[in-house]
RNA sequence: CGGAGCGUAGCGCAGCCUGGUAGCGCGCUUGGUUUGGGACCAAGAUGUCGGAGGUUCGAAUCCUCUCGCUCCGACCA
């Protein structure tokens, strides 16, 4: 391609409008530009990473054996009447009516069509399992778009579908669409992890997040150092060593904290570690329980292991005046003696003795408190967020390393939810019907593509990895008008293509500095640069994008060297 | 949906408080000089000041309403 004849619209300031990195880089790089909140157009450049994106998928997902099919994004109402949720979905489901009056959604995902393709075509369980799978744009009308590709409301995602007879081959098409996962996000050159998530309000029984490593993401994970345990903080399980049965020593106490309303404050106060202290924090669930709910004092509460554990769908931190009438203090003199609600607290409290506590009253804590002793404890529990440094709950000698993740892709074990619901059913071998057994698995291709770029960036622009490049090779040619000058750069530009090289030359009549800015700003990873000076000695310039390294190579080498930078660059080995 | 902020030329912004001829930088066009890290000189073009209503002799500026966008929360690929 021709620079000359390309649509590469750079931009040499950041538009106002984008917040982190990738999308600033996107739309200055000339890949995106928006049209509404959520929605982008992609533009030449663009484009072309997507489909890197897309064809390492698809070729993966076919090595494990998936089919691509492609499913409207026009859905009717009937199908998410059926499965219950044209209620249940709420706003995000964007809805319209056709020229009948007969109501449709955008398709914000696709189990339903899916489910009802497979129960009007599959019979038996003979023909199972299956898996199908399509790349294609949803449509969420998100609350809160932001972030450009990064949280659209129309976007380009994977999505697949796994049917199995049996729990356990659910399990098995569960485990190849992991495989599958690991050998795209290794291809793609990404640093990541697969990390055990919380299977949310999709239900099934487990699920893995795929996470791109970046200081930006909008997730928490850890990661055990010395195994392969790796977890969102919403679920990391904690573990503790609950050898030594605390014993009380001391005798409660009031004192007089006068003030002293936060876990700092009190800790300075009294001369103790905040690990001394036990926060008590009233809590209200969507069934309208109020409770109150332990934690050390410097711990964060994790509400949704809380969720889990009393079975509802949120808890949030009480209102004010609910504190207030359930331990009649203001908040910051909460304690969990002569409560008259439900208590439940940390594990980890459970291995605390004469702590210091909330007195239940303005300005009062209490000192040498002990649970079973001062105040019982309904349940103990893993309810806390999981912090750098907790011990492994796995091997039991890593400790957490703790990241920030961009979600790129999650696969469910779905189980029978939307073929029950469906009425999606096969015959078994002894000719009784049962209920298909689901899971699916999706990928967010914009998103990694803008996570790509959030990883791989410096001050100067963009440094895609070669697999997601829109081009591998730059040639810049420095003097369009040398005519010498000019044929070396389009003698090498021939060449390249000549062996299917991807290769961008910046003919441009520009300057030299204009060139290499937008060079370094779109990020391709190799760029030749042929000008008068090392023409001369019969050389071009070869920069390395990722490391800066600046090589003279000569005329007659550079073709080969470029091959194999590129075949380098593309190498991949696949797990399994 | 709750809270905060912003809409002025393609992009980045000033002007608004204290009403009176709409500005700056970049980009764009033309000519010339330049040509290895976002050149210089000269001459240009470009705006219903987001929209509607109001106050006023007069509104980008004050008031009301509206639409859009961005940020913080719940959601998610």
């Amino acid at each position: 391609m021709r620079y000359s004849q390309y649509l590469l619209p750079t931009l040499k300031e950041t538009p106002a409008e984008a917040e982190v990195i990738s999308h600033q880089l996107m739309l200055r790089a000339g890949m995106i530009r928006k049209v509404a909140a959520g929605i982008y157009s992609y533009l030449p450049f663009g484009l072309r990473s997507l489909r890197k994106m897309e064809q390492i998928i698809r070729e993966e997902m076919n090595r494990a054996g998936a089919i691509e099919c492609l499913m409207p994004m026009a859905n009717p109402a009937e199908l998410w009447q059926e499965s219950g949720r044209w209620e249940k979905y709420g706003k995000e489901l964007l809805r319209f009516k056709d020229r009948k009056s007969a109501d449709f959604c955008m398709g914000p995902t696709h189990e339903e069509v899916i489910t009802d393709i497979i129960r009007n075509t599959v019979n038996s369980y003979k023909q199972l399992p299956l898996n199908l799978y399509q790349i294609q744009t949803k449509f969420r009308d998100e609350i809160r778009p932001r972030f450009g590709l990064m949280r659209g409301r129309e976007f380009i995602m994977k999505d697949a579908y796994s049917f199995d007879l049996e729990d356990s081959g659910a399990d098995t098409s569960y485990q190849k669409m992991y495989q599958a996962y690991r050998n795209i996000f290794n291809r793609c050159g990404l640093k990541y992890r697969s990390v055990e998530a919380d299977s949310g309000a999709i239900g099934g029984n487990f699920s893995h997040e795929f996470m791109v490593l970046a200081e930006s993401g909008e997730d928490g994970i850890v990661s055990c150092d010395s195994c392969e345990y790796a977890a969102n903080v919403e679920k990391a399980e904690l573990i503790y060593a609950d050898s030594v049965p605390p014993v009380a020593t001391q005798e409660v106490q009031k004192v007089d904290t006068p003030g002293q309303k936060t876990i700092e404050d009190v800790a300075r106060f009294l001369q103790v570690n905040p690990q001394q202290i036990v926060k008590t924090l009233i809590v209200q669930t969507s069934n309208d329980e109020v409770l109150a709910v332990l934690l050390r004092g410097d711990r964060e509460l994790n509400p949704i292991k809380l969720a889990n554990l009393l079975g509802v769908d949120w808890v949030l931190m009480a209102e004010e005046e609910v504190v207030q009438e359930a331990t009649g203090a203001p908040t910051g003199f909460a304690g969990p003696i002569g409560l008259s609600i439900r208590v439940v607290a940390d594990a980890e409290v459970k291995t605390m003795a004469d702590f210091v506590i909330g007195g239940n009253a303005v300005d009062v804590h209490v000192v040498g408190a002990n649970h079973g002793r001062d105040f019982e404890v309904s349940q103990f529990a893993d309810i806390r967020q999981a912090v750098a440094g907790d011990p492994c709950p796995r091997c039991k000698e890593g400790k957490f390393e703790s990241w920030r993740g961009i979600e790129v892709g999650h696969i469910f074990k779905l189980g029978i939810r939307y073929s029950e619901a469906m009425n999606a059913t096969v015959l078994d071998a002894q000719g009784q019907a049962q209920p298909l057994v689901m899971g699916c698995y999706g990928i967010g291709v914009g998103r990694t593509v803008a996570a790509a770029i959030e990883q791989n960036h410096d001050e100067n622009g963009i440094i895609l990895p070669m697999p997601l490049a829109p081009f591998q090779v730059l040639v810049t040619l420095l003097n369009p008008k040398d005519d010498q000058v000019r044929e070396a750069a389009e003698k090498l530009y021939q060449q390249l293509l000549d062996l299917n090289i991807e290769v961008l030359l910046d003919d441009r009549d520009e300057r030299p500095g204009i060139k290499f800015k937008d060079a370094d700003l779109i990020g391709i990873p190799l760029r030749v640069t042929v000008g008068a000076r090392s023409l001369k000695e019969g050389n071009v310039e070869l920069k390395v994008r990722e490391s800066g390294a600046v090589t003279m190579v000569s005329v007659d080498e550079i073709v080969v060297q470029l091959q194999q930078l590129v075949a380098q660059g593309l190498a991949f080995t696949l797990e399994k």
